[in-house]
This record gives structure tokens, sequence and C-alpha cells, in this order.
DNA sequence: CGCCCGCTGTGACGCGGGTCACATGGTTAA
DNA sequence: TTAACCATGTGACCCGCGTCACAGCGGGCG
């Protein structure tokens, strides 16, 4: 069976809901509502003033998007099972302000924002994670913010492929296959930036592309192209 | 007098530490270090291991910002009386990443790392805090993302304008009087451009200039231009 | 006083990358 | 098959803003 409890117990040891002891888990898992999604599949909308849910990852990746004044999308991040994506507006209680489809094929976990709070009042331990989890968020997004200003469209290209580079499945696989515009969405570049990129990097024998999959070959140039910029 | 709990009891009634109960702040305060600034002086330096502290503002303003990979200053927030600074790499224990030092004279208390995880453990209430403060941090940097990728100049130093307009004092007064170089390094500009559009501005009546001192004469454009674009 | 240093204004120049336009190829539906 | 659609390649153009260079101006200090 591949019920929700043997999902998280698959999952990462420090991840938030692995944190809870067994009853909480159990309770917890009483009220919330497991869910499959299809790629494309929409689950919190940008703009939803009622958002009393939070969600969790078990499996599978989330595309956690907007679309700017501008009309442009921007792709905040992916989240990887075991995380948890949509707290904000459940902590500040304001509206979304993101919206998150499934990147590929998932199944989540939709907590109530009740019964996610009482748990979490209840076991400080795992709130001390969620804050972790919320720290980190604002490092990457400093990371984002340096590589925007200071770096021109190269470093910013591979720092979105760095961070979609799938941890688990070994030799450069990322997270799903993302078409140019996503990462485009991603990087904050222009589609065509980054075709004319993608194309260089396969010459450069950085990347290679099998079909309409791209496979990471040189992730560590990757990695310091998108930490100290272009000339590494 | 004018000992750290008459600061706290001045303080927004929803500010971090006026949710503890009076005992847990005794507590706190007994192993906390206040501390006075002047105008320039670090309390926080990007680069240190031994970030064993988090920074309460009791009065003034701190400055928090990283110098990037490319060698420039970049300014991600200034933080009010109230607010929680430096708290990230406690959560975390990574490293600090970030440099706080005084925009203007200031006095903070030093909440050693221990104590305040204890307080925060003992208090699930004011954890609920620290974190919808977290979540707001996200949310503002999120803005200043979008602003970044899809405004020009004029609407990304509108944005940095107002978030540095002090609430308290009324009449479009800014929480400290920055150099344009600090302008440039909070929106992501060049000094020049920075120059060029406060002149610009200027004429239009939108700000003015006594000596060093800038004024906001029409915050709402400001707040329009920031959040859909230059024609609004 | 004269000197230096930091902040500020302004012109000229160059280039990175966004935008537009169009071609190609692969995939689905009629 | 043809048509429609979408993702992708690629060339040409253009303009915003960063960079460089320099000038004016206080203000502090020896």
């Amino acid at each position: 069976m591949d019920s929700p409890k043997d999902a998280i117990a698959s999952l990462a040891p420090d991840s938030l809901l692995r944190a809870l002891e067994p009853a909480q888990l159990e309770a917890l898992l009483d009220r919330a509502s497991p869910r499959s999604l299809e790629a494309g599949d929409t689950i919190i909308e940008q703009g939803d003033e009622d958002g009393d849910f939070a969600v969790f990852v078990l499996s599978g990746g989330l595309k956690v998007s907007f679309v700017s004044a501008g009309g442009r999308e921007i792709i905040l991040s992916y989240c990887r099972p075991g995380e948890l994506v949509g707290e904000i507006a459940l902590l500040d209680s304001g509206p979304r302000t993101a919206t998150v489809t499934a990147a590929v094929t998932s199944s989540v976990l939709l907590l109530p924002s009740r019964s996610f709070l009482e748990t979490l009042m209840a076991n400080p331990d795992s709130m001390v994670r969620v804050m972790r989890e919320l720290a980190q968020r604002v490092r990457q997004q400093n990371l984002v913010i340096e590589s925007d200003r200071t770096f021109s469209a190269g470093p910013r290209l591979a720092l979105a492929l760095v961070r979609l580079i799938d941890r688990e499945e070994g030799e450069g696989r990322l997270l799903y296959s993302p078409s140019q515009s996503d990462l485009g969405a991603f990087a904050g570049l222009s589609r065509e930036s980054v075709s004319r990129l993608l194309s260089e990097w396969e010459n450069r024998g950085i990347v290679s592309r099998e079909g309409r999959e791209l496979r990471i070959c040189d992730g560590e140039y990757l990695k310091l192209m998108a930490e100290f910029g272009e000339e590494a």
C-alpha cells in the first residue's frame, strides 16, 4: 500500500512531518486530505482569499510561480518531496500570492490550517523545523536577488539549472523537463536568451540534450558560474 | 529611565517581545545585553561563523546588507524598532550572510541563541509571531524579485523609497537620510541613475530636497509606480 | 587658510539582452 | 494527408542603464 504514512517514512529524516510524535502525526493525517496531481494541475491559485491549508509534498514536484504586474510569469521555486508549500498565507492569513502547480505527476497532502497550527503548537520541535525551512527560503531568495542584480544572463541561467538538479537521480538529471520558457521564467530571462545559451553550452559540453530532455554534464562548472559569475 | 523594558512597552502591540509573559520577558532580558549604536557601527559582520545571537531593535534603525560576488553592496532591508534581525543564522546555524550596521543612532538588545530559543520553545505564541515575521520577509522579497525582473529603474527606485518611508513621522519623512549610493544599493541601480531620477522627480514635485534631506511629497504616486510600473 | 575626501550632477559611449519577426520540426486532431 | 499548435532556433534592431570621466561643492581637519 502507499498510504501517506508510508510516503512520509520514505522521506528525508529531517523532514517536517517526520518530526512529529506518532500520535500527533496520526491525528494530523486524520484531518489531512491526500491528493494526486497530474503534471499541470493547479492546487493553489494566486489571489485566492480562502487559503486555509498548507501543502506537503509526498512525491513528485511542484512549481511555485506568479504572474507579475507586467503579465510575465515568474517562477519562484520548485518544491521537492518533504517540503511544505503555501504555509505563508496561512501564517499571516493574507491572500495567496503565488500559484502552485504540479511540475510532474505528484502526490500531496493538504493540511487544513487549524489542525496544522494546532499540531505545531503542540510540538515545538516541529515548529523549529518550520522556522528553519522559512529561514532557508529567505537565504535562497537572497541568493536569487544577488544573482539578478550582479550577474549577466549566463550565471543566472546556471543558478536556475543548479536549483533544478535532482539530488536523488544521479548523473545530472533534472527534477523535470522544463521548457525554455519555464527556464526563462525561473532565471529571469527571455525565452530566446535561454535558447542561445543552451546551444552554446551544448557545444561546450556543459549540458547535453537527448530529445526534449536536458542533461547536466558539468554541474560543478555551472555551480561555479552561478556563484562567481561568467568567468570562473 | 529608559530600560529595555520601557522601550519594549512603547513598541507596537503586536511586536515579538511584547508577546511574552512578563516572567519570561524578565528572564530573557536578564540574559540579553542592551547596546547603543552610533550611525555606521557594525553589529553583525557578513561571514561570521559564531553568530550566536539575534538582535532586537529597540530604537533607531538598522541596515542589512552584503557585498555581492561582483563586489557591489546590496542592501536587503532596513529594520525598524520592534523588528528582529539576525535570527536566520541562528535558526539554521549557518554563517552570517549579511552585515548589519546602524543607519542612525540606535539601541538594540542582543539575545543569545540559547535563551532566545528556550524562550521561544516555552512560548508557542511568540514562535508563531517569529514565523509570521519570517513569512512577511519572504513576501517582501518576492516583491523585490518581481520588481527587479519586470520593472525599469523608475519603479524600482520608487519601491526602495516606499520601503524607507517612516510610518511614525508624518509627511513623507524617511527612516534616515540615505546617500544616493545607498539608494542605488537598495534599489539595484547605479548611483548615477538614482541621481538622474531624483532630479527628474524633484522637477515633477514628487520629492523635494532640503539640504541633504530627502522628502517624499507624493507618496501615493510612488506606491502606484512601485506596484504597477512606469505609467500608473 | 588650503587640502582632501565624500557626495552629487551630467555628458558621452557602449553593450547586453529584450523584442520582433520568421523559419523549422515534432505532435495531435480532423 | 493537411492543418493547427507548440517548443525551439536565429537574425536584426534598439534602447536602457551601467560605466567612465570629469566638474562643482561642502565639510572636516591639520
